[in-house]
DNA sequence: GATGAATGAGGATTCATTCAT
DNA sequence: GATGAATGAATCCTCATTCAT
């Protein structure tokens, strides 16, 4: 998270970069953190500022309200990495089963031990109150990302790597294991991310 | 929350008001809609009042505070439902995959579709405020069911009915789909809940 | 205070007697106890009706509110401790200096060692709140005090036992050590009573 | 209380109020004024914020609680009181009883008069619920009063000037009658302030 | 008379947001 | 642009008081 708008965010999120460190990225990066470990609701703002060291005013200099700042927070994290993964889906030409079990293995596992996954936490238990950025990320980002997945089943269906079953039809199950892996954690037990497979 | 009044009040039907009233259950019932609907912070305890038709200080007769009141929402509906799924595991004596697909799918399904899964949202985003509780009801409720489910694939194992999997490690996967549904459902997508097959 | 109403008071504060223990004076008894522990805004009626063991309600079958339970409780410790000095004055007929380092000083000391003097600090902190109430203790129990006193100053001075001084214009500086054992006492130090004397 | 912002504000006039603003200063004065007349559980910090002309969340700037700014007030009297009064005793070198009569006459007058001395009701009041603030000021304050009320005794004794009576054991006998007139005043009668003589 | 469940006005406290400097 | 003092709406919780039983 903390590098997302090295790509090319630049703009879409207001900020102006100032050669000192955007500022904008560290408050958005202090919130991310602030975000996940207390809630939304649970989140001052000032608590914010001062993890990312500036005044209690800064930040609505740059996000009008809490709720948009929120919404900058889910963007920069859950934008690069559908991102990612539909980058890591088209990168390689490994048969099916040595990708799952390789490089998007990997990933998974990558993705949990960061801290980015949390963002799964704050969607399940705060999206429902931002409709319309669950609507525009589910529509935008993650629809993409399914659909990306589901290619790349029905690419394994037909190279005959892969058995044809339901997962055409639901093909989140393959990042399951992760969010299980993630809910189970938040629920203070650690649960160890193993293969996605036997699907 | 299903059975709390067992003990001497009106049953499933809207029978008279008892004079002692198990006001406390009306209150538990209402504070589980407000909170799986608004979240921890979001919900106003004198919204749940008046959800169940009880005045603004009535709760804090029954629960001294708002956590307390959580705390026996979460207790309301996650014993029972464990309770039940355990009693499940016992009572049949079905083939392992008969069983599975049949009666335990139902119930998961059956899970799913009734509003009670919705605890699995709060104790997500809200767990980690309520550390003692996460722990009790881990200790006490949940472990006992993830080892019924163990039981569970250990006998199948044996009588020759199921591979051995990592399965025996995180019987948890069984019921993933179920929270799976969940999550997704929480985020604004239905997602239909399909046999725990493959396993 | 605890038997205030064995004497005369019966009907004034409309407390029926029932043979079992006046529960009028047991909830009066209770109410000093903890109006003088925390103070008139602080004390429960919850608690004072636990302290006397009776239910949460019956307060209010005697006392219409709160404020005129205190008043019954100023009334049945100020008037007892009033009538019994005025009268201890009358009874004797000692030389003035050995009355007052006799049977005064000790009515003094009994005065301060029981709890009864606690009622000064109440009619100091909340008197104000109570102006009738104030006014007419003044006016009919504290002046006919101050009466007494004055008038026993006035025959020492007459006998020649006592020299003129300004203690005739404020005989109250006669008790004035009581009060300042109390109110130190109330703040947290004790204070030995001495004598009256060297006055 | 009095000379509170004697660092940099303006002084006794009602000068320019300045931009980072005494405004601490403000709400201890307001509240002070609040407590005296209402009491601890009687004040409203919405009403000391009014009178102080601020919002109602002001005051929680300051101070973190009720309780703290009560403290506040405690300390912003109390001390400057006591310091005075040290000052004082050390200041003379008059013979002892004309310092009595004299300056430390006219101190206690002073202090009757004012309104500082209202805050012995508040401890006599409230002090048993705040007692690590009474007993550190009695530790730290009123305790250095007292020496300092002992030593001018003591030296009074050894020059001949005064009798060794009880007054070194008790030297806040020498304080009561302002104390007296306090109380005695807070119970709605005035009384005069005389001599702290006869002593 | 007694009980204790129920009511609801009232007050402490928090925090998103604004704005003068 | 930055700052942080100031605002005030919102919410938890308490408790005097009422009333059905």
């Amino acid at each position: 998270m903390a590098k997302s708008s090295s790509t090319k965010s630049r703009e879409e999120n207001g900020a102006p970069r100032g050669r000192k460190g955007d500022r904008a990225d560290e408050i958005v990066t202090a919130a991310f953190e602030e975000f996940t470990v207390k809630g939304y609701a649970g989140t001052r703002l000032e608590d914010v500022a001062s993890r990312a060291k500036v005044s209690k005013g800064l930040p609505y200099l740059y996000f009008k309200t809490k709720e948009e700042l929120f919404k900058a927070v889910v963007r920069s994290v859950l934008t690069p990495a559908f991102d990612e993964m539909r980058e890591l889906m088209l990168a390689s030409d490994l048969p099916s089963e040595d990708f799952l079990k390789g490089p998007f293995l990997a990933f998974l596992q990558d993705l949990v031990k960061s801290r980015r996954m949390l963002i799964a936490r704050l969607l399940i238990s705060e999206g429902h109150k931002h409709p319309e950025l669950t609507r525009f990320y589910y529509d935008h980002v993650v629809s993409k990302g399914i659909a990306a997945l589901r290619a790349f089943i029905d690419r394994g269906v037909e190279r005959g790597e892969l058995k044809p079953t339901g997962l055409h039809d639901f093909p989140q199950l393959l990042v399951a294991p992760a969010l299980m892996a993630v809910t189970w954690r938040s629920c203070s037990r650690p649960m160890p991310i193993s293969t996605p497979m036997s699907f």
